[in-house]
DNA sequence: TCTGGGGTCCTAGGACCC
DNA sequence: TCTGGGGTCCTAGGACCC
């Protein structure tokens, strides 16, 4: 049976989201009929562009670089910073709607959703006409714009979603590849990045319909696994399924850029700490266990570094993470200059019953009676009643 | 007034085992 | 005393996505 795919894509989405939240909340000024851009504090060292508006867009303003760099492109644009709660209020609430349709929606992620409609219309029902009835359904309800891409392919309909913005619906079905996809150059396909492009060039690959084309052993030979994905993709046979069963997550991490640069481990430790804290909470909250503790640094070169370590016993406990996370960060720290703490846990497995045994060991409620007492402030008073030092140390800088 | 943060997946090399 | 080969596990790093 031919498979009917939408994807469907905020257009500029934290911009739009924050800019309609503006108006409802009584401002006069659409943000959107202005260059302005959602960065953050550069106060803090984190003065990059997250998202921006088409006018912003026009002045070659580019999401994720620098605000200085925004600002030379456009001495005029306004700043804003984001609100990510206000953002997961949004995309829950196109999430309803979308189940409206079907049940098999996937979140790829805060503004873009896969629907799978096979099977769900009507012999009546026409998929692009669905696909316009949500578009224009999302712009009367909220106010903001989004993209629609229409196929018989999940890749495809990504891609499809990615052509002209904003408020439009494109369809790419299989039969169209040739005619609207394969003319383009090879930078503009999905999973293929500024790393890979200039590989490509080199192999004579300049167009989408270059690389469908290209013969898929060499293809494989040169870039692997990852090759032949991309092939398969070109060609529209990616035959992939949306995901709309929620996945457990299989890593959990923080990182913090620092206000200043940091060369002293003692000081680090504390970040390391805090860090700590919130991805254990969010491990137990996630109801799994860790197996494994990975801690990065990012010196003042931007050069990222990590160790990593496999635990005897798994664990959900600050304590055991913090352990860890402490034996990494000495065995990793050279004296550097640092930027950026990170902390993850990996190799996530869910909790069962069956080996409670093990963790009923007297010093394991212990600090597991520690970790619910903490988890319960956190509950009440939010995220940031507990471990404020980082914070501390921010508003020190600021003055 | 220099470059965020949260993820997933893949690869290469070493250790170790049979 | 010149040393294969297959397999798994672990670690570090990198590419890509939003």
């Amino acid at each position: 049976m031919e498979r009917k795919f939408l994807h469907i894509d905020v257009n500029n989405a934290f911009l739009s989201w924050t800019a309609v939240e503006r108006l409802k909340n009584g401002d006069k000024l659409d943000l959107r009929t202005i260059p302005s851009v959602i960065g953050g504090d550069e106060s803090k060292r984190r003065g990059i562009v997250v998202a921006k508006s088409n006018i912003a867009k026009k002045f070659g303003i580019k999401t994720a670089e620098p605000l200085y760099m925004a600002r030379r492109k456009c001495p005029s644009v306004v700043v804003v910073h984001g609100d990510y709660d206000v953002y997961k209020r949004y995309s829950d609430e196109l999430y309803k709607i979308f189940l409206t349709y079907t049940e098999k929606v996937e979140r790829f992620s805060i503004d873009e959703c896969f629907l799978d409609l096979t099977g769900y219309l009507k012999p009546n029902e026409d998929l692009v006409k669905i696909g316009i009835e949500i578009k224009e359904k999302i712009k009367k309800k909220f106010g903001f714009t989004v993209n629609v891409g229409v196929s018989d392919d999940k890749i495809l309909a990504k891609i499809a979603s990615d052509f002209e913005k904003p408020d439009k619906l494109h369809t790419l079905f299989k039969s169209e590849i040739e005619e609207k996809l394969w003319n383009l150059p090879v930078s503009e396909m999905f999973m293929v990045g500024k790393k890979s492009i200039p590989k490509l060039n080199r192999l004579g690959i300049k167009t989408i319909g270059d690389l469908a084309n290209f013969d898929k052993s060499l293809l494989i030979k040169n870039f692997g696994k990852y090759g032949y994905m991309i092939w398969k993709y070109a060609n529209g046979n990616s035959n992939e399924e949306v995901n709309y069963i929620k996945e457990k997550p299989k890593g959990i991490g923080n990182s913090y850029t620092l206000p200043y640069d940091v060369g002293n481990i003692s000081e680090l430790e504390v970040i390391l700490a805090q860090l700590v804290e919130k991805v254990a909470y969010r491990l137990r909250k996630e109801d799994m266990y860790a197996t494994v503790v990975n801690v990065q640094l990012k010196n003042n070169n931007f050069k990222v570094f990590s160790h990593q370590k496999k635990l005897d016993v798994r664990t959900d406990t600050t304590k055991d993470i913090l352990k860890a996370a402490k034996e990494l960060l000495n065995e990793l720290y050279n004296g550097d200059f640092i930027r950026l703490v990170g902390v993850r846990v990996d190799g996530l497995v869910e909790k069962k019953e069956m080996q409670l045994s093990i963790f009923d060991m007297p010093e394991n409620s212990k600090n597991k009676k520690i970790d619910e007492a903490m988890d319960r402030l956190r509950e009440k008073f939010g995220e940031d009643i507990v471990g404020r030092a980082i914070d501390i140390k921010s508003n020190i800088d600021d003055k």
